[in-house]
DNA sequence: TGATATCATGTAAGCCGTTACATTTTAAAA
DNA sequence: TTTTAAAATGTAACGGCTTACATGATATCA
C-alpha cells in the first residue's frame, strides 16, 4: 500500500501557470525557447507546487535517460571506488547521471544487474573486464545499449576497452622480483573463472618466470575471494606449507594487506623473510605497514576517459576508441631481495 | 544521436506470440494467472526477441518502482560500504533494488541527488544523518516519498531513525581516555556544518571532559575533509603546535589512519607519545599498524534493519519505528596511558 | 503599411506498459 | 447434456512527459 498523496504533474503546473504543458516542458528543457516573463512565472509555480518531473514518463517520451550505468564487482573496498568517482564526476560534466550496481564478483548477479540497468533505461554501460557470457553481449546488442569495458586492455580484443594491460604490468613486476633473486613465487589470486584480469595476471607472472628460466609450474597458486581475511588465510596456508615461497604476489592490495597482517601475527618479517606484492595501489597501500609495493592502476584516468568516450558516443555517436593506459610499478617497502640463507 | 535499433516492446512480443499485450504482461508479473502452454510459448518468444520491459513505462503504469534509493556522503572509502552492502542484500530479499548516489559531503549535491532519485521513482530513501535543509523534508513530503535516517540516533528527534547515539558512544570512549590520564585532547573532525554526527561527536567529547573536571574549551579542534591525507595534515599541525595533545580523537578511521601514517613519518610513537582514537571500525582499523582503537559501528545491522523497515513500509505501510543500536568501544593498540614526563 | 521572417505558444499524437472490466474458453456440477 | 462457476484471455483507458506541427504574436524590411 503506497500512501502517496497527489504528486503534482506537468499538467498541474501548466494549469496553475495558465500555459500549456508544452511550455512548461520547454521551460525545463529548453529555457531559451521561452520568453523570460513566462519562464519566471512557470519556475515560480514549479517551486510553489514542489513539482518534480516524473523520470519514467520523461524517459519514455524522450527515449533517452541521460543515465549511464556502471557495474562493478564490489563496493566493499576502495578498489573500484576511485575510478568510479572520477567516472561519475566527468559524467556529471556532460550532463549524465551514473547508476551503480555491484555484483560481488558473481556472473549471475552481474547478468541480473545488467538487465536491470538496461531496463532502467541506461543509455550505456560501463563494465569491468571483457569476459562474460556471450549471451549478454547479444542482449546488449539487441537492446541497442553500448557497453564499454574498462580495467582491462587486451590487445586484439574484439570489443574496444579503456584500460591497461594486466598481463604486461604484472609481467614487468614479476621480472623485477625475480631479479632480486626470488625463485619461489606464489600468487594469491581472485577466482579466475570469468575473470580475465585475474587470468591475465596469472599468465603474466608465469611468462616472466619462463622468460627468466624459472619453471612456471613452480608458481604456487591459491584462488580465493577478495577480502582482507582471505588474504590472511591464504598467506598462512602458504607459510605453513613445506615449500615456503619467498615472494608472494597478491591479486589486489586488499589481499596483500591481509597477508601483511597475518605476517605480523605470525612474526614473519616483511620483506626480510618474505616479500609481498599488491596490485591496484589504493590508499590502503601507502598506509599499510610496511608500505606496500604494488602496481599502480590509473584509476582516475581510466574513469575519466571512459566517461568521455561514453558521453560522446551517446550524444554524438562518436565511435568508441580503445585506449591503453599505463600501469606503473610502485616500489615501497614490502619487496626486498630473496633470503639467501634458506636451503 | 542515439543509434538504438528498434527495441522489442510488449506489443512485439504479443504479436509474435499471437496473444494480447495483457497476457504477456501477466506472464511476466502474475505467471500463475496464465495457462502453462501460453506461458511457455510467451517466455520463448520473449527470449527469442531479447525483450526487456521498459522500466519507465512500467513504473508509470504500475506507479511503483520497487526501488529504494540510498544517498551516502562518499563511496571513496569503506565507511558506508559495509552498511550499504547489508542494506542492499536485505532489500534484494524483499524484492527491491537499491539505487546509490553519493554527495561528497556536500549539501547541495545531496539535494540534487535526492531530487534525482525521487524523480527516478524511488519508492523510499535512505539518508545519512538528520540535518538538512527543511525544504528538502518538505519536498519529500509533497512527493510522498518516505525517508529513513540512519547512522544517527538522536533521542527525541522528530524523525524516526535507525542508528546509534554518536554523542553517547564517543562520550564513553572519551571517558576511558581521560581515565588513562589524558588531559590534553584534540579532535580531528569532519566539517560540522550540516553534519549532526560530527557535531554530536564533538559535543560528546566536551561533555566527557566537563564531567571529568576538564575544561571543554581546552579541546583542540580541527575541521577538515575526510581523506587519509587530511588526517595526516591535521595530525602534523597538531604535533607541531606548542600545545601538543596526548590523545587525538579522529572523526573516523580514515582520518585516524592518516594520522598514524604521519606519526610514523614524524617518528612519533603511538601510543607512547600520543594516543590516536578512530571511529567506525572499518577493516582498515584492524590492519593499521598499530591496530586502531576505535568505536565499532554496527554497520551491517544498521543496513539490514533499515532495509527491513523501509521494505515493510513501502509494501504494507507498516510505520517505521526508531531503533537505537549500540556502538561498542574497541580497544586495540593506539590508545595508552598519557605520558607523564611532559611538562 | 503590408509582406515576411522570427519568436512564443498551443495542440495532440505518441512512448510502453498495467489493469479494470468484458468476453470467451474450460472445467465442474447437476 | 445443460447450467454454472472458474480460469484464461482480450479490450482499451490511463499514466506523465516530449515534440512535430500548427497557430498566433512580434519584429523587420521594403
Amino acid at each position: 500500500m503506497s500512501l502517496k498523496p497527489h504528486t503534482p504533474t506537468l499538467h498541474d503546473v501548466a494549469a496553475a501557470a495558465s500555459v500549456s504543458t508544452a511550455t512548461v516542458s520547454r521551460c525545463l528543457n529548453f529555457p531559451d525557447q521561452v520568453s523570460e516573463s513566462t519562464r519566471i512565472n512557470v519556475i515560480r509555480v514549479i517551486n510553489d507546487l514542489g513539482y518534480s518531473p516524473n523520470f519514467g514518463a520523461k524517459a519514455m517520451a524522450a527515449r533517452r535517460t541521460n543515465t549511464i550505468g556502471a557495474i562493478i564487482p564490489t563496493m566493499e573496498n576502495a578498489i573500484f571506488a576511485r575510478g568510479l568517482q572520477a567516472f561519475q564526476e566527468e559524467l556529471r560534466l556532460h550532463g549524465f547521471t551514473m547508476l551503480v550496481a555491484s555484483t560481488s564478483y558473481c556472473p549471475n548477479i552481474e547478468e541480473e544487474q545488467i538487465r536491470s540497468l538496461v531496463a532502467r533505461g541506461a543509455d550505456a554501460l560501463l563494465l569491468i573486464g571483457h569476459e562474460r557470457d556471450p549471451e549478454i553481449y547479444r542482449f546488449l546488442q539487441t537492446q541497442g545499449v553500448p557497453a564499454l569495458v574498462t580495467w582491462a586492455f587486451t590487445p586484439g580484443s574484439v570489443r574496444p576497452s579503456i584500460g591497461f594491460n594486466n598481463r604486461a604490468a604484472i609481467y614487468e613486476m614479476a621480472t623485477e622480483v625475480i631479479k632480486l633473486g626470488h625463485t619461489k613465487l606464489a600468487l594469491i589470486s581472485a577466482e579466475t573463472a570469468m575473470n580475465d584480469r585475474a587470468k591475465a595476471r596469472h599468465v603474466g607472472i608465469q611468462n616472466a618466470m619462463t622468460d627468466a628460466g624459472l619453471k612456471p609450474s613452480s608458481l604456487q597458486f591459491i584462488e580465493t575471494t577478495y577480502n582482507i581475511e582471505d588474504g590472511a588465510n591464504a598467506f598462512e596456508k602458504l607459510m605453513k606449507s613445506d615449500a615456503r615461497p619467498t615472494a608472494i604476489f597478491c591479486g589486489n592490495d586488499v589481499l596483500a594487506v591481509g597477508a601483511l597482517r597475518c605476517a605480523r601475527e605470525m612474526n614473519i618479517s616483511v620483506p626480510d623473510d618474505v616479500s609481498i606484492i599488491g596490485f591496484d595501489d589504493i590508499e590502503l597501500a601507502q598506509v599499510a605497514y610496511p608500505a606496500l609495493t604494488t602496481v599502480h592502476v590509473p584509476h582516475r584516468e581510466m574513469g575519466r576517459r571512459a566517461a568521455i568516450a561514453l558521453a560522446n558516443y551517446v550524444k554524438e555517436g562518436t565511435p568508441i576508441k580503445a585506449v591503453e593506459l599505463k600501469a606503473r610499478l610502485v616500489f615501497r617497502e614490502t619487496l626486498g631481495p630473496a633470503r639467501k640463507d634458506l636451503p
